[in-house]
DNA sequence: CGGCATCCGGTTTGATACTG
DNA sequence: CAGTATCAAACCGGATGCCG
């Protein structure tokens, strides 16, 4: 059995077989993209760095605490920045980072593949 | 706002405005990953196809009951393939269809980054 | 503007007992 | 062997209200 468990903000505890060793990359990635919204959000910053209400309307449905819980996690899993600029009104810029960036290949797949398999929406 | 809920056995419901249309695959090919153990058992079934215990063996903390759901909704979004040999005592196996396989390059990635950025735990 | 704290309800998972 | 059925536990995500 393969269980990632995070231990504080940016440690994971990992309990495995020795069998099941190979399986682990796959369970961590799975864990850190957990997340209704995640792929989402990465997807949107892959272009630009982007303010807090930007992606909060981009993303439509979400809510003020869902995203903010979101992006907290991202941060925490060292796949966002976060930038505040000290201005009034206040103004929070997020961005991925280098091991953020390497998520976009496999964000990119699974766009193509729900496009190919997905239900048409035209 | 996106928003894919299932309809029946093969069928979405796809909500989304048009400005989100571009993450419907990412969200998509998100549902039908959705689950705690299904990127596990497509890497398994991507060598060969496996029997029901093999797959419940290899995975080591998984119950019955959440092994079989998760295989029923596998079946049911067309990734895997289930053959009933009628045998006693019974046989089961499972693989992956052509659909199931075009996943299989995803997980390998994410196998990749995990192993890449996640904990050591030689 | 960009949050945080709290509560609540739905979904998902797991444990257990039983079966063709 | 390969399940089904039932129930309890855990885990989000969302809504709301307040704040610097």
């Amino acid at each position: 059995m393969i269980k990632v468990s995070r231990i504080n903000e940016d440690e994971f505890s990992v309990e495995c077989k020795k069998d099941h060793r190979e399986l682990y990359g796959i369970a961590y990635t799975q864990n850190i993209l957990s997340g209704r919204w995640k792929h989402l959000i990465l997807w949107f910053l892959k272009f630009n760095p982007h303010r807090y209400n930007e992606i909060k309307t981009r993303l439509g449905g979400i809510s003020q605490g869902s995203l903010t819980k979101q992006l907290r996690e991202l941060e925490a899993d060292g796949l966002i920045n976060r930038k505040i600029y000290a201005e009034v009104p206040p103004r929070v810029e997020y961005s991925l980072t280098s091991k953020g960036e390497e998520l976009i290949p496999i964000i990119d797949l699974m766009e193509h593949f729900g496009k190919k398999f997905g239900d048409k929406i035209d």
